[in-house]
DNA sequence: GTCTATAAATCGATAGAC
DNA sequence: GTCTATCGATTTATAGAC
């Protein structure tokens, strides 16, 4: 837990494990307490580092958050790289997709999805425009796209992925509204044979 | 917009306008800027209430937290009340449900949805059980099961209630965070035909 | 480079004047 | 019953000591 792999003390880079620390924590954090209930000392305190020294590695509250997303879209996008690896078939990687998605029932019941809850709630900070919440779900979207693509749905696609990813964060807001992380598990089975089904371009339901 | 119809300045009932107001105002920022951006100091300029005039109507903010759910509730009640009473086929129902949800997509797209934002941001709020958050969703899903269970799909009739909801929650939490009324506005369309796909017992698809 | 003390601003809530 | 002035507690962010 302390900081043990330390590099140069001297060095220009201060990277062995505060700013992980400190990202970790803001993960965990924003997820269980909301970005606008979770202070920058509740990330400190978790981290194990300083109070007041937040504002070294990072300037504003908002670029804590940015490094959230931005840890959130590297851990999707090594989560789908390992099961592109690991599956060929396009219907094995959409339920794969899946099984990862609803995998933790219990803490999406009780905590909501950590990237739907977190998307919800950047989009009530930010006046400006955005703030590459969005691709977080892009990231997902298009590569479930690419798969429906694969599967010989070219036309209908991306609505397809947007469907797909649609039932699942519906059904974890529900899940995580009633604590009821059975409605979660339900769907995760109802999405798969709903993707058994999709194959030929005209033998599916729309 | 100033107090017209006052009742008697000196009665037990303050209720002409004040409070309605105030509810009103909170049931608008609480959507748009969300429950922790939202101050008292807010509520009480858009409501046109002096400042902390707020504390003779409402002892806390939580209790116009309750008070805004309370109102959700009542619209959602008498709006499903309205579609039982325009409509006889349990289809033509449930379409018009999801006609009256994704109704107001640019709106959705902005902001969010105004139930699912809400019951969100209460989950984040309360480390006691509930808020009866959930009884809005649960007004929603029970109503979607007996027309489901009119419709002859009695033992599926809970599942396909919640996948109902689901499938709209999710597609509204999409659109608004890629700020995409159109996302929304397809789903709704397929969600029509799939309603329509919903008839005899054994001929849909789970 | 690392951390403490504190400034500056905001918000929920209260006391009490009218 | 209606409204104003203000308290007290947080919280982001900064200045500056070590």
């Amino acid at each position: 837990m302390a900081d043990s792999p330390r590099r140069k003390t001297t060095g220009l880079q201060q990277r062995p494990g505060k700013r992980e620390r400190l990202v970790a924590a803001a993960i965990q954090l924003l997820h269980q307490r909301g970005i606008e209930r979770t202070t920058l000392a509740d990330i400190a305190h978790l981290a194990e580092v300083p109070a007041g020294n937040v504002y070294y590695y990072f300037k504003t509250k908002d670029d804590v958050i940015a490094a959230v997303v931005a840890a959130h879209a590297e851990q999707v996008g090594s989560t789908l790289a390992a099961i592109e690896s690991r599956f060929r078939s396009p219907k094995a990687r959409l339920k794969a997709l899946v099984q990862e998605l609803a995998g933790q029932s219990e803490i999406v019941a009780r905590y909501g999805c950590p990237l739907g809850s977190l998307c919800s709630e950047i989009d009530k900070r930010l006046d400006a425009p955005d703030f590459a919440a969005a691709t977080l779900m892009l990231l997902i979207i298009d590569w479930a796209e690419a798969q429906f693509r694969e599967l010989g749905r070219g036309t209908q696609a991306r609505e397809l992925a947007v469907d797909l990813l649609a039932a699942y964060e519906g059904s974890a807001l529900l899940a995580n509204t009633m604590r009821d992380p059975d409605i979660l598990s339900e769907a995760s089975r109802r999405i798969d044979r709903w993707i058994d089904a999709q194959s030929a371009p005209r033998t599916g339901n729309a």
